[in-house]
DNA sequence: CTCATTTCTTACCATAGGTCAAGTGTGTGG
DNA sequence: CCACACACTTGACCTATGGTAAGAAATGAG
């Protein structure tokens, strides 16, 4: 198999043979080179992505003219502007590619009826939204309460990853510093 | 009715005369007064806590001895420490009562047991946990890049409920700032 | 290989918000 | 109805991080 789609459903719940055919054909293949928006403010977000080998961020531009970055997602992982995507109203963000990527798509519509053909999948993303959620709490809490500095090590203990391959720019808005504060905190360390 | 459990699921799945039974059965009503402690470091969390009516606040004590506070609900609401009730790990929140409260509640192992006896709950729980996790990042943002100003406007304006029954300390730190500093914030507006 | 662009660093000053310490109310339990 | 804990405010000072501006280093397209 060229991806790991059904691997990690089968990791949180049950997938007979069956379902996986199903699955598969409800999620659409695609790729796009590198800086490439898949999402632009003002449209409504269409498509959950699994990345299947590549790079991509989620961002808003603030009135100052600002980027600011929610998310960065690697290999094997889940991006979508959720708010938009589950209530088919406009977004207000960006997703971009920051390197050429592979992924596989599905609309917010194909999916309802999935869920419908496969309601096991309920079970998947109801975990993969609590992992999510408690992720985000977690990350709120180190934003308020844990230094740049801190904040910046544990980045790199966890998700080094993400520091081969992706510009310091952006790993400093992910944080929430400039990247000025960034370098004078790598200067230090 | 005494409570708001079933029509809230109601909101988002489709849940029988037959599975409301079970359903109810499966939540065990309890109350606790004000200033209680219903999880403590330390202790797995047990329950997934359904508030009928009252206010309940999640919180950490870090190294230096200072309160953080994660989450405050009121009436029809949600709280837990879902890290540890997932995982039954050991929390390192407390789970504190600021009003009289009367909750719901279900340990782990019966709503596994209720997902599998009423599947359309997985539907429930999946929508919640995305809402949740959707409000999260907003809140991470607004933390991030947003001034504890017009984070407390903003609040004041969409959580008015809660300025009107919990005191300014948590409100701060569930803002992400000092008291001190609200209260400056405070006197100029 | 070279030039243009992107990425990263540095220095300077500005500021939001934190820390510490000392108040002033005010509600409620004995 | 008093006292004491709790809630809130204020002021003086401090620090982490931001803003601006400039330039160095790395990358990549032709």
């Amino acid at each position: 198999m060229d991806n790991k789609l059904i691997y990690y459903f089968r990791k949180w719940t049950d997938i007979s043979e069956e379902a996986e055919g199903i699955i598969l054909s409800a999620f659409e293949p695609a790729s796009v080179k590198k800086k490439k928006d898949l999402l632009e403010p003002g449209e409504v977000c269409q498509y959950l992505y699994f990345i299947v080998k590549g790079c991509l961020r989620s961002y808003y531009v603030d009135d100052k003219g600002l980027e600011h970055i929610y998310q960065i997602r690697l290999d094997n992982s889940w991006i979508s502007d959720l708010g938009s995507f589950f209530s088919q109203k406009p977004s207000k963000y960006y997703i971009e590619s920051l390197e050429d990527t592979e992924y596989l798509r599905i609309s917010h519509d194909r999916l309802e009826q999935l869920y419908a053909e496969v309601p096991q999948l309920e079970r998947y993303f109801r975990i993969l939204f609590q992992k999510a959620y408690v992720n985000a709490l977690a990350r709120l809490n180190d934003t308020m309460w844990v230094s740049a500095v801190d904040r910046y090590n544990q980045m790199l203990k966890e998700q080094s990853d993400i520091f081969q391959r992706v510009p310091l720019v952006y790993i400093a808005s992910y944080l929430g510093i400039t990247p000025e504060s960034l370098s004078r905190i790598r200067r230090k360390s």
